[in-house]
DNA sequence: CTGAAAGCGCTAACAA
DNA sequence: TTGTTAGCGCTTTCAG
């Protein structure tokens, strides 16, 4: 491997001229430069990027926490992220979290030891010991939170506004005259599921009708459990005639027990998702549901962090972004 | 952050003992390696990963490509290499090509800046000049390539063996009494597309009945023209009972094409895909599919560069994996 | 605009 | 079993 060495052995010059062509150092002459590059292309030359960090303690990395990367959100904020960061010098590394806090502990400690010079995060659902967390922002180590943030004072984040979403999926199935409503509920240990609780009670309280009924029902964590509850519900209350799923998956599996019970969707029931996940897009019918906008999130998660790491005295930015409705058939 | 330095001067002992701990290096007595660890603790500290690496010119980083990261199939296999590779020491960077071989080159060229250990490749569909690869299989670097493997002799490498699966997803076509079988091709530039294209042929061929009819339709690459087509196809062949699909995507385009239609599946056509995605599961009737025991593919492939940089005169090995049929309700 | 020289944190001979 | 020391490839003062 061609290091700087050779090159400045073949064109004469020192090490220090061949350093400075590649940092974009403007105290070198045109011609010169012209040198170092033609020799450099020569040689196949590879800058040696734990040298370089080595040295000058920058190393050009950004960690990304995520926790799960095939998933529609989360690989959509990746992109997002790798968009804004491609032109920046900067490389990405990506690691899961598989929503284990044990797991996020280590990505985040092999970050370290790789003196990533930013990360970027979405906390796991069993992250409750934010001790490690705590410790990175005293270390002020630059990070930034996104869609799952956590419960802390002073820190980077961007969010979507779950609250919004939810009210707005809500205020959707009110506008299509449903009147007895179920909202099936995310892990409300999870901050957004709780927000999107609020916006759907929110959304019905608001209209301050008599007639309009909301309930809520909360899951176990074992998916044919949950099937079974719902059914069971769908059983005992008739009347119901709209449900809003906290995310597209479990709309999906909804929307297969409704086609299992001969209710008809959209014409008995109507459905709503969150997420506007690939396939919601794909089923018969297709299904309604949120815009969680993720590659813009992973934009502006980016764009604070590079803000941060050009300017480390940056102020601290919290963006929440806005979802939007997607109406399909599955509402209409 | 505190060094090796700082360990050093509050244990007492040098700086070469104290790096030995971390090492694992059994030249040190017990009663040393317990207080260099205490300090360690107390001090919180990270080993410098970018120091070692460029010391020892082991980075201990072993960088992944694959096309795209939010493909149940890419990232079974990335679950596969972490599940491998997480006690080993090293640590996974993970980039997307997006089907592009330009990003595909870059990515490899950010390795080569990291100087990462080993690489573990799927090529883009894209990926035809082959030229950045071989330049770094010629530099030794361990290379191992997974599903998507480009036409070189003695490289490391891990396939599913496409041909088969395409061989019993179109004999349990058979199986099931169809008689006129649609092949829905994928792009053939792509050899595994190739190889499934073969499997098709074969296993009509061998069944040797002058009343079995196979037909491949190739698709453009937009994917409503291709709908069109297909649509157009089962129009003018009204005895068309059979249809293989050379993804679970593209068939589930088909299923709703087929409810559009108002052709029953499968009673008066029987579908099955390729890759058992997770939505295969989900759709109305469930899709018979070919499981491409990705999680598996992932760990053979970590599997091999691990042995490749334990001993790096290890012989060149090219792995096959046997596919699984998944039979549903789209098929029986 | 260019060069000399120190040193980032760690490892690996070699010596003791 | 431990210590001494040179140096990985690069950046960055400081001095021309």
């Amino acid at each position: 491997m061609a290091g700087i060495k050779e090159i400045a052995k073949i064109t004469g010059l020192s090490l220090a001229t061949v350093s400075r062509v590649f940092n974009d150092s403007t105290l070198v002459s045109p011609k010169t430069k012209e040198k170092v590059l033609k020799a450099a292309q020569e040689l196949d030359y590879q800058p040696n990027i734990m040298a370089a960090a080595l040295r000058s303690g920058k190393s050009k990395i950004i960690g990304v926490i995520v926790p799960e990367v095939n998933n529609f959100f989360f690989s959509g904020i990746i992109n997002g992220i790798e968009k804004m960061v491609s032109d920046s010098g900067y490389n990405i590394i990506i690691a899961q979290s598989h929503e284990s806090q044990e797991k996020e502990n280590e990505a985040l400690n092999s970050f370290l030891k790789l003196k990533v010079e930013g990360i970027l995060l979405s906390i796991s659902k069993e992250t409750s010991d934010l001790s490690q967390i705590q410790k990175i922002i005293k270390s002020k180590l630059p990070i930034v939170f996104f869609d799952r943030v956590p419960n802390l004072k002073n820190i980077n984040s961007v969010m979507l506004d779950d609250y919004m979403g939810a009210f707005m999926a809500t205020n959707h199935l009110l506008d299509q005259q449903c009147k007895h409503l179920i909202h099936i509920v995310g892990d409300t240990k999870v901050s957004i599921f709780k927000e999107r609780q609020k916006g759907f009670n929110d959304a019905i309280a608001k209209r301050n009708d008599k007639n309009l009924k909301g309930e809520s029902i909360t899951l176990s964590s074992n998916l044919k459990e949950d099937i079974g509850l719902i059914k069971k519900l769908l059983k005992d209350k008739p009347n119901i005639d709209g449900i809003f799923a906290y995310g597209d998956e479990i709309g999906l599996h909804v929307l297969n027990l409704l086609k299992e019970l001969n209710i008809q969707v959209p014409k008995q029931i109507k459905l709503i998702g969150f997420g506007n996940a690939d396939f919601s897009n794909l089923t018969q019918p297709k299904i309604s549901t949120i815009d969680q906008e993720c590659t813009q999130m992973g934009e502006q998660a980016a764009s604070i962090l590079l803000k941060t790491l050009k300017d480390k005295s940056a102020s601290l930015k919290t963006k929440v972004l806005s979802p939007r409705l997607v109406v399909r058939d599955s509402t209409q």
